[in-house]
DNA sequence: CGTGCGCTTGACTTTTTTCAATAAAGGTGG
DNA sequence: CCACCTTTATTGAAAAAAGTCAAGCGCACG
């Protein structure tokens, strides 16, 4: 069955048993979400979690003022949620589709039923929720220790990484979410990527496009060793 | 033996066979750490992991200017260092004892060996992970989307909870460790607490000692609604 | 009894946000 | 394909928040 095969290609469930499949499949909802749409809130009873598919989903934080901090962006693989599952208690943050995503869904008291009578299940979880601690503590140690453009030259130079040879980078989301994702408005942001420019370290091609000129100097920025004039 | 005793006690450890606890107890190691002494370094490989008996353990972020954010401070109970355990990668931060600390260590292949042999041990510590992913979500949307009042008054309520008749609360760090806790630094929270004595909000007691004569005035500053003149 | 460290306070600087106005991009329907 | 409208992005000027530097106080500890 095509179920069992697309369960199979996530990685928190790599090198499980056939049997395990089969009952995660029993389990699972497919669920479709349109661009802008919620698919859980802050405050929303955990009944369970997702695992993406296809498209991109943000998980974020909202002030009373209004003012949003993205926590992280989730592609194809990535299981949001999963933290209401294992505390019971309520979602810490809220999840919104940034373009059309399908997503699994697996209800908690099952999913829960599951891995009890099979815990190996859960050491991919664990590495899973490990790796997550991991990037929230980089993300605690840029909001705190870094100023914006530094956190913006590291974001840079993530976007980079593997492309050695091209020093072209796209950005997967607009400049107001890059704001949000980075802990700041859209007008820092804005600024900052303008004396990025004066100071040729970057380029800026399309609204989406930018030329990374200057790596070391990005470098620099990142590790708080230069500043911007 | 004395020792099962202590494992059994541990809270990550709640609920094992009898025959996890004797496993436990053969690769479990017991180890002093002075005050001021460093239990791991950012950076050094992730060896094993840690669970405090008693004692206090800051677990921290340094920039290379020095200035230092800690992540959390863990007490009795508590286990430190396990993310490394699981994605078998270096500490994603450092540890430093406040005061004298004992913590049984567990040597990271042992403890693999027998979470794969059992798995489930594995259950609790994704409980643990969980409930610190938790905490994490907190402190990014206490750095990014509050300002310093704010955070202090939702910490100065943190240390209040529980305690309905009494207004007094005990700081049990000092006031330069509370400014790294809360993401600033001592001038800024020395500033800041003197406002809220000028406002009639708390009044300080001792050098550890506060008293809460205002909650609701403080639950509006950690919620934004209420400015500092 | 002095030294040192933690804490506080003042004056000043830097960084970031706020408010407001304008410009550019993207999508929709004619 | 273009006009229109909404959303997204940029820029300036001013305000606010936090950080730096420097000095001074007080208490604990040797």
């Amino acid at each position: 069955m095509k179920l069992i095969h697309q369960i199979a290609r996530i990685p928190l469930f790599q090198g499980l048993d056939r049997k395990h499949y089969d009952r995660l499949a029993m389990i699972v909802t497919d669920r479709v979400f349109q661009k802008g749409e919620t698919i859980f809130g802050e405050e929303d009873e955990g009944t369970g979690f997702y695992v993406v598919l296809s498209g991109r989903v943000k998980v974020f934080k909202l002030s009373p003022e209004g003012k949003e901090q993205i926590l992280h962006i989730f592609g194809p693989g990535e299981p949001i949620g999963e933290v209401a599952v294992f505390t019971g208690r309520r979602f810490p943050a809220s999840a919104e589709a940034l373009e059309e995503t399908r997503a699994f869904f697996f209800a908690r008291k099952e999913f829960m039923d599951l891995i009890r009578r099979d815990p190996s299940l859960a050491l991919n979880m664990l590495a899973v929720l490990s790796q997550r601690l991991r990037r929230f503590s980089a993300l605690i140690e840029n909001l705190s220790l870094k100023e914006v453009p530094g956190r913006l030259a590291a974001y840079l130079l993530y976007l980079g990484e593997g492309k050695e040879g091209k020093s072209e980078v796209t950005l997967e989301i607009p400049k107001n979410q890059l704001a949000s994702l980075l802990g700041t408005i859209p007008e820092t942001l804005s600024r900052i990527l303008a004396k990025l420019t004066r100071e040729g370290i970057i380029k800026s091609i399309g609204p989406r496009q930018i030329q990374l000129l200057d790596r070391k100097g990005l470098e620099e920025l990142a590790s708080g060793e230069r500043k911007l004039a």
